[in-house]
DNA sequence: ATGAAAGGTTCATGTTGTCAAATGTTCAGG
DNA sequence: CCTGAACATTTGACAACATGAACCTTTCAT
């Protein structure tokens, strides 16, 4: 797990807006959690179940890159794919090259309930409604910023690939 | 889940930039999640627990309450708060108004533990370097307007407060 | 060829989450 | 006062998730 080195962060005492605009965040990351679950939930999938498929978006994936991006133990993976391909929403494929692997893909049955499960994800579209147009691209680009610092970690955001520009390297 | 309405939400096409927003919360989201399991996991505590201890940090607060700001069913909140008292970081007080109700209360190694965890949450820290200060106040500001408009709900600080700066746009 | 290392699976165990069925309490009517 | 509806919490059964250790099979560097 701890295979982040977790540079030692200067214990600089931190100042007030820092700290309350993490108290923000974590009011968010709740409400967004809530959202996804549910909109997850309404298709009969799970949390975990609606991210590896929502991964899967971009192909064929071995399952040790699934257990990596969502930073989970591989044996945990092997459970959730079951789940996934039992109900026909996922396959399991030889990869050519490495037979120790198994590539993950997604049916079109799966593709198409992530991609639903996407689109109906409406998450921010009502607490955004309350900031106006120069406001959200004001607020992009903070986040943007603030993104691209941490190099890319892990896109393994559940709705996390419609960015068409990317965060500019 | 249970109160709420679920209201159809139009239909209305996401702009661009909208669309973008959402996609840098879930990064967002999706960094800040593992920050804080793995912050809390470092002092054996799960990440329910953990967001339970800080909800106490405004005082004692019956399971139902609990539940319903977590949104789950109360009889989880149960087990949740059966391992933390039997770790002695909460205790079950009896209500003095109503006899039907137990308030759960931090105990002092409770409040200390969650307060250092709060500590140790430097996510956003190393993001959040890469703002300035009038940046992160600005961020700070937009990321209020955003909360408000959804009304309570989210644990984890003084942030939930609401603030009324009309956000008459 | 041999052995270390890597990718997946299996098993045991613990936490979270749901639901349905108790238990005890409060409160509004009759 | 008594009864029954509504409420807060608990219990029990069960599915999903998550971790860690043990175990194959395959790959790869000697």
């Amino acid at each position: 797990m701890d295979t982040q080195p977790t540079e030692v962060v200067a214990p600089q005492p931190t100042d007030a807006i820092t700290r309350e605009v993490v108290d923000l965040m974590a009011n968010l990351v709740a409400l967004f959690h809530r959202e996804y679950e549910e909109a997850a939930a309404a298709r009969s999938l799970t949390g975990a179940q609606a991210k590896v498929l929502a991964l899967l978006r971009r192909g064929p994936m071995p399952m040790r890159h699934i257990a990596q991006t969502l930073s989970c133990e591989p044996s945990n993976i092997t459970g959730i794919v079951d789940r996934l391909e039992s109900r026909g929403f996922v396959t399991r494929e030889a990869d050519q090259h490495d037979r120790r692997v198994k590539l993950v893909a997604a049916t079109e049955a799966g593709s198409d309930a992530s991609e639903e499960l996407r689109e109906s994800l409406n998450f921010a579209r009502e607490p955004l409604a309350a900031l106006g147009d120069d406001e959200r691209a004001t607020l992009r680009d903070l986040l943007r910023r603030m993104l691209d610092g941490v190099g890319p970690g892990a896109p393994a955001g559940p709705a996390a690939s419609t960015d068409p520009a990317g965060p500019a390297a």
